[in-house]
DNA sequence: AATTCGTGGAG
DNA sequence: TCTCCAAGAAT
């Protein structure tokens, strides 16, 4: 650490001091247990600190060790991740898991090769958990350490490329301090989410501001430079609302998503993609009604009764926006036996009660439909 | 390299 | 209401 400039001196000076007055008391902060650590950096991929308190809570809770949420049912995982998204995180968490259980001993691995072997740890999760975990001087490169390093450095690359974040992580294994990385890695990100904030950055109570380059050339608000997101691909759905009869009586029918792809192995409402999407749904509800019938009876040979609107609602997911309208329909008769069901499908069906709900994991649209029909009936 | 993976909060 | 986007990884 010869060439390092003052500049960058500077910087980790500051940072680990403000970072050490100014930290958030957040649940994972509470030890050093890297089960915990590694729980809280996968749940707080793309997602808010606000939003994974309580889930984090809730997980370490079930499931309080490694060898816990390794001897749990996959089931039970998904159960605590319901809501949460990005479901195919608590997939590869448990089966990394299982993995930490069966080749490490149930102790996390400590070193770069090991873990970043396992089912989704990248990069980022990789660094941040030698890093906060084993105080290991290892480049934690997030969303927000991006933000702060493109100010501080004025760097004016696209930070959704690859290579802009292996360039930080250069960067980083430069100045990150090897009695401290914990703290450093922790600050950084710490100041991205408190202070060098995507919009309105609090520069004037900034810890580096006085050699923020993007500061001093009144760039701030110009950088990160990040190339912008496809907007989500509209699909119109029509969702169908199964009441039971006979056997079924009071029960509604479900289905379980195929194990692979979006909402991987999640329960659901079934619904069917219209072919041409009218624009504000220009159709009347008869052919709406219809097109359910027809489509359900191709994939279950199942008859339904008439159809009558319950409600409509809108999901966004980052890359498609579901425009859904949900029709009840009742139970008709079958055309061929009920064992036959599952055979023509590439879903699981099951008959339940509104009040059973809970013992399925349902990705969060389908939660709102079901409290929104609570509600109303 | 580009796409696919959820959700909800903030402005 | 609309847009952005938040502690990314897998393919």
């Amino acid at each position: 650490m010869t060439n390092l400039t003052e500049q960058k001196l500077n910087f980790v000076k500051e940072l680990l001091s403000w970072f050490r007055e100014n930290k958030r008391d957040l649940p994972w902060r509470k030890n050093k247990n890297p089960y915990h650590i590694w729980i809280s950096e996968i749940m707080l991929q793309q997602t808010r600190v606000d939003t994974v308190i309580p889930y984090f809570e809730n997980f370490i809770d079930k499931f309080p060790t490694i060898e816990a949420l390794a001897n749990a049912p996959e089931e039970d995982v998904l159960k605590a991740w319901e809501g949460l998204g990005y479901y195919s995180r608590a997939r590869n968490l448990h089966s990394a898991v299982k993995e930490v259980k069966a080749s490490y001993g149930s102790v996390v691995p400590d070193n770069p090769k090991d873990i970043s072997s396992l089912k989704g740890v990248g990069p980022y999760t990789a660094g941040a958990v030698l890093s906060i975990a084993y105080d290991k001087p290892e480049p934690a490169v997030d969303g927000n350490v991006m933000r702060v390093l493109s100010r501080y450095f004025l760097i004016e690359e696209d930070i959704t490329k690859v290579s802009t974040r292996t360039a930080m992580e250069k960067i980083i294994r430069e100045i990150i301090p090897s009695d401290a990385a914990s703290d450093f890695n922790q600050g950084l990100m710490e100041l991205g989410a408190l202070v060098c904030t995507p919009k309105s950055p609090k520069c004037t109570t900034c810890p580096v501001m006085e050699h923020c380059d993007a500061r001093l050339q009144g760039k701030e608000e110009a950088l990160p430079i990040k190339k912008k997101a496809k907007p989500p691909k509209l699909e119109q759905r029509l969702v169908a609302f199964i009441e039971g009869t006979g056997t079924n009586e009071g029960k509604i029918l479900i289905r379980q998503r195929p194990g692979k792809g979006l909402l991987a192995g999640m329960w659901e409402l079934p619904h069917y993609l219209t072919e041409n999407p009218l624009k504000d749904w220009m159709g009347s509800e008869e052919l709406n009604e219809d097109f359910v019938i027809d489509q359900y009876a191709l994939e279950t040979g199942t008859e339904l009764g008439s159809g009558q609107w319950m409600l409509d609602i809108n999901h966004v997911f980052s890359h498609i926006l579901w425009d859904m309208k949900v029709y009840q329909f009742t139970e008709s008769h079958s055309l061929i036996e009920k064992e036959a069901i599952q055979l023509s499908s590439e879903y699981r069906y099951a008959w339940i009660s509104l009040d059973e709900v809970d013992e399925y994991v349902f990705p969060n649209v389908f939660l709102r439909i079901f409290k929104e029909v609570k509600r109303t009936k």
